[in-house]
RNA sequence: GCGGGAGUAGCUCAGAUGGCUAGAGCAUCAGCCUUCCAAGCUGAGGGUCGCGGGUUCGAGCCCCGUCUCCCGCUCCA
């Protein structure tokens, strides 16, 4: 690894406002109705962003279905609302905060001294508290033309949901046996009272969730594994080992539904935070649904003729997160460049195509490796500026390999072919150019 | 929501005490140059100076309002 490479890393807010520059100015994330001032935390992913995060999913859902015991499945955003009863969203996610207009502390109304409410007196300074105010974690709509409150509905404020409802029906449909899991992509909403932090944490998010449905007692050897699968895929996305943790929650920090819970953390500039999280949930939801709607949600095991409901592992991966993450990860501020180190499998293009001078013959040539390259990698044709400036424009969305044609290829049919991370170069085939790329692509290192 | 900072071209900013068609660098585009690692030449496009009102003969600069962004406070993807 070399020290040019080390030292130019992100080591604080300063250098992560680089980065979102970068981002915006190249084509990776804008902010959000930019035409009209912005709005808060919502983000919009470009040209090269949407690439990233689609190999994001991709990866996600391969290292998901590939395995035998993993089905898919892709549940509405918006629900019966009786299901966010059922999960203890509508209890567990509305707050009434109160504010000391003093010392400016934030309480929960619910978990301060009675009396002092009664006196509207702050816990800690004595002075003047505001009137409490619900602070819904979900976001609420109505459904149907008429805006009255039996029509409400909520958007989601996790995608798992989608997943303990179709429970019996993905059983079914599928001829799973326990063990086996539920895998599934796409957006959640969550009315945050402090977003920020670029994409870290947003109002609108996507997750890449799979719930794991187990045998009880067979949970905690289920949830071992699963802790350390998870850790490994973002290691093989190509992220820094020193960056990444297991963080394990303690009793006090458990969420209402978990009976044990670790957090895959990535160290960013601003501190390290949850990328992904590995819950043992128990057979908490599924039996709040079976109380709620009434239905069996119980499993029955032919083996050992036994019904029982299910204890589930969960694991949950913010997307834009591993996106952050990667982004992050990856940015390299160099004495006269800067690059992504993108893992090469993840990067939007894979390759950079270049004539070395602007000539007819050079071009055309380009023109037919393009036609051929293209088919088989994401590939970018930049024929404008020095050689070096239209290198660095690929280093900079982290674009891994850059081929060029230069007057030798005309003769003897061979470029070179270039590396983002070493800057080396070397002459090969012309012919040879999507097979040294897959190679270069699956044996690349960080 | 509260405290602090800030809103002028895609980006980084300059615009003394209010005064001609609002500037620079970078970036972008076109052309030239260039036989492998950016910043050489010529030219072009791009801004109702966050938005609304007010004061004034005249406002990017002053006043009021409003919106938005960024940084800090029980958020867990």
């Amino acid at each position: 690894m070399d020290q040019q490479a080390e030292t130019g890393a992100i080591k604080n807010l300063e250098d992560m406002s680089e980065l979102v520059s970068l981002c915006k100015r190249r084509g990776y994330v804008f902010p959000s109705s930019e035409v009209y001032g912005g709005i808060n935390a919502c983000w919009d992913y470009g040209p090269l962003g949407v690439e990233l995060k689609r190999n994001v999913k991709e990866s996600w859902w391969r290292a998901m279905t590939d395995r035998t015991d993993i089905e898919g499945l892709d549940a509405a955003i918006m629900m019966h609302p009786k299901v966010w009863q059922a999960s203890g969203h509508v209890e567990g996610f509305t707050d009434p905060l109160v504010d000391c207009k003093k010392c400016k502390s934030r309480f929960r109304e619910d978990q301060i001294d009675a009396a002092l409410v009664a006196q509207k007196k702050c816990p800690s300074c004595g002075g003047e508290i505001t009137a409490p105010r619900q602070f819904n974690l979900m976001f609420k709509t109505f459904m149907g033309p008429l805006e009255d409150s039996a029509a409400v509905v909520y958007l989601r404020p996790e995608t798992a949901q989608g997943i303990y409802v179709n429970f019996q029906n993905v059983l079914q449909t599928s001829r799973q046996r326990i063990p086996f899991g539920i895998a599934q992509i796409g957006k959640a909403f969550r009315n945050e009272i402090t977003p920020g932090n670029f994409i870290f944490r947003t109002r609108e998010f996507e997750q890449m969730e799979m719930q794991y449905f187990v045998k009880p007692g067979a949970d905690e050897a289920s949830f071992e594994t699963w802790k350390e699968l998870r850790f490994q895929w973002h290691l093989s996305n190509g992220i820094r080992p020193e960056k990444l943790r297991l963080h394990q929650h303690a009793e006090g920090e458990l969420a209402h539904y978990a009976k044990a819970a670790f957090d895959i953390q990535y160290e960013f500039p601003f501190g390290w935070q949850e990328l992904e999280g590995i819950h043992n949930r128990t057979d908490f939801d599924l039996k709040r649904h079976e109380q709620f709607s009434g239905k069996k949600l119980e499993y029955f095991d032919e083996v050992g003729k036994e019904r029982y409901i299910p204890y589930v592992v969960e694991t949950s991966a913010g997307c834009d997160r591993t996106l952050l993450v990667l982004l992050v990860d990856a940015y390299r501020a160099g004495a006269d460049r800067v690059w992504l180190k993108l893992h090469p499998k993840l990067a939007p293009y894979k390759v950079g195509l270049f004539p070395l001078m602007k000539k007819p013959e050079l071009m055309e040539y380009t023109d037919r490796v393009f036609a051929d390259v293209r088919k088989q990698f994401r590939t970018f044709v930049d024929e404008a500026g020095s050689i070096g400036k239209r290198y660095r424009r690929q280093d900079e969305i982290g674009t891994p390999y850059g081929v060029t044609i230069d007057y030798d290829t005309l003769s003897n049919h061979t470029v070179t072919i270039r590396d983002r991370d070493t800057m080396a170069q070397e002459r090969i085939p012309a012919e040879k150019i999507c097979q040294v790329l897959q190679e270069r692509i699956e044996s690349w290192k960080p």
